[in-house]
DNA sequence: ACACTGTACGAACGGTCGTACACTCATCTC
DNA sequence: GAGATGAGTGTACGACCGTTCGTACAGTGT
């Protein structure tokens, strides 16, 4: 991947292997197909947040849909197919529901905190019903390997190195201290945020997405960051 | 659960509904099976905190065991037994690994840091080859209920609890600063512990244990610890 | 008209899961 | 001794898994 910036929802995400380039005609039967495959993730990325990519079921996921079981299968050639499908769909629906948003934010300090603030809303407002999809599969595809493993370590990658972009920025804009570890900076931002999604999941308080972003504000206060810059939640 | 200690490796985890007090009679028949129960949780926590407890399976159990497929079953009265039984075992581990050792420290700042200094060794020195046992298990029953997940949140609810009591020994004894919110402290601590085992698990960086002792340093000497407490990992 | 492609179906496949049951054997109780 | 108890075995069962196959049909191109 050498895109740095988070691309927008991926238009076209799952395709069959023979994908020429410049197919931009309107076929009929890919149409059908598209909406298919976009019915399935919908529900398969639900479904994988809260029991994880492994729980995925075929059986399940037709019993719920107008398509067959083995008609799903056809449509993403298979079990890993979907799972990868559904990881990179529900990358898509991070895309819209955190980065695109903090692009109101100019880039540097205020897109950061925007980013931290729209990750908050993103797992505090159930985007996935079992809470950030990537933290669900992380977890579960942490000591494996395989193609699975893979995408999701480049989706979480990506996000990190987003972060890290824009903590560079605003150290480079003086909004934040020279010499500022952006590496260590990340991983707490991303340390606080995760807890906050687990601690939300696990035991039901809602409190914990506050003691969060007070952590982060923290975090960057005590590395020169102007406290008017962090706007409450 | 009345003990805000969390109690020493449970000598007597899991046994058979009949279990009435004062037999410590050594009879023969139990003596072999706890030897096999141990046997088989010995086993089965490292498959858990790799794949999870629902991936846990009777017959890959048996397989590597001198134990039949439906002799575990009977041993434990089913697969949710194993599973309960698997949790507990793990806390008893865990005790061992990490209060137990950090218990060397005097109560207070002393045993906070203690406590976070083992708790890093414990994951980095893969206890659980699978990262911490209970982060697995944690994530894979955030969004499930049933007798399973109560034990994973009352573990888990033990050892915040433990952390949070010697924070406010801490404050009490001036070690840290007064008015100190001791959730918020205990949420952060967790946070970044938490994040170096998911890091170290993800993407075999080694570093990010130094990061979040690095970050609890910096967050309990905000809070006016003395930093000569914190001696350096 | 024809061949070709992609979606979708229904049925069947081999495999694995957890559970249940009947049984043997060693051990403890009375 | 007799009888109860618990560990452990072996077999069988029903349920579900992912995959594969043959088939049908709609849409596209020539």
């Amino acid at each position: 991947m050498t895109t740095e910036t988070p691309t927008t929802p991926s238009g076209s995400a799952a395709r069959t292997p023979t994908d020429a380039p410049g197919d931009a005609t309107a076929d009929g039967r890919r149409l059908r197909g598209d909406r298919s495959r976009r019915a399935v993730l919908d529900l398969a990325v639900q479904d994988a947040s809260v029991r994880g990519l492994e729980a995925l079921t075929l059986g399940s996921l037709a019993a719920r849909l107008p398509v067959n079981k083995s008609g799903i299968a056809g449509l993403f050639g298979g079990k890993e197919g979907l799972q990868l499908a559904a990881v990179e769909h529900a990358r898509g629906m991070f895309v819209d529901a955190v980065v695109v948003p903090a692009r109101e934010a100019p880039p540097g300090l205020a897109r950061l905190w925007s980013l931290v603030r729209c990750w908050s809303d993103y797992s505090r407002r159930r985007v996935f019903a079992g809470g950030c999809f990537f933290r669900t599969v992380e977890v579960e595809f942490d000591t494996q390997d395989g193609a699975v493993r893979d995408a999701v370590v480049a989706a979480h990658r990506d996000w990190t190195s987003y972060l890290r972009r824009h903590a560079e920025l605003a150290v480079g804009a003086g909004e934040l201290a020279e010499g500022t570890d952006v590496d260590q900076l990340a991983f707490e931002i991303t340390a606080m945020l995760n807890a906050a999604n687990d601690g939300s999941l696990l035991l039901g308080e809602d409190a914990v997405y506050d003691r969060a972003l007070a952590a982060v504000r923290g975090a960057l206060a005590a590395r020169g960051a102007d406290p008017a810059a962090l706007a409450a939640g």
